[in-house]
DNA sequence: ACTCTAATTAGAGAAAAAACTAATTAAAGG
DNA sequence: CCTTTAATTAGTTTTTTCTCTAATTAGAGT
């Protein structure tokens, strides 16, 4: 899970993730939708994936690539953690 | 928000901020704590403190640190939107 | 003002990350 | 089997990050 916060640390990657949300995704669809070359574009999906933030699979001719997103939410449950505090416990006024 | 990934990608940072959920402490406290040497530990707090993290203020002869707990909510709640699920929501059975 | 302790800034070197081009692999389809 | 399309791997260069030592700043206390 430490490399999930590596992984995260690129706006590029940080992309990839938000437009997964949609829906599964093939490298080449990256590509195209960013302005970098492929070889760049497959580097981040492999951070991603070692990560385990994306898992993927070939599709006939493609690759595609979907989002892990208990993973996420691991990460995201950590950060709480490290607040010490839980997800949707809202602001209280006293506080005791 | 954008630097605090960037700021959480580094096991020690993420290890200080462990640590001042405990509460406040100073640079030297963390200068101990760590294998490293102090100006590491200073370059650190910078980062953490640039992505809005940490504050920090002096106190008599030593500077106290301590979190930023509602950016790092913001943060942990910028994730949970990264996968379009809300905060506390159960995983459930049948999702129509 | 001087000195001690706490912490930061400056500057340099090593290591890691990010980008590119060129070359290679893999499957699909004629 | 050969070609085309999809994607990755290899290798290199540039940029950024991390760490260190040495020097400096800042306040406390005498």
């Amino acid at each position: 899970m430490s490399s999930a916060f590596k992984a995260l640390s690129h706006p590029m990657r940080r992309e990839i993730l938000n437009r997964l949300k949609n829906g599964p995704m093939t490298s080449g669809d990256f590509a195209d939708a960013f302005d970098v070359s492929w070889p760049t574009v497959t580097s981040h999906l492999k951070v991603l994936k070692e990560a385990d933030l994306v898992s993927s699979d070939r599709q006939g001719t493609s690759i595609v690539y979907r989002l892990n997103a208990s993973v996420l939410e691991e990460v995201a449950l950590g950060l709480f953690d490290l607040i010490g505090r839980h997800p949707g416990a809202e602001e209280q006024e006293g506080e005791a």
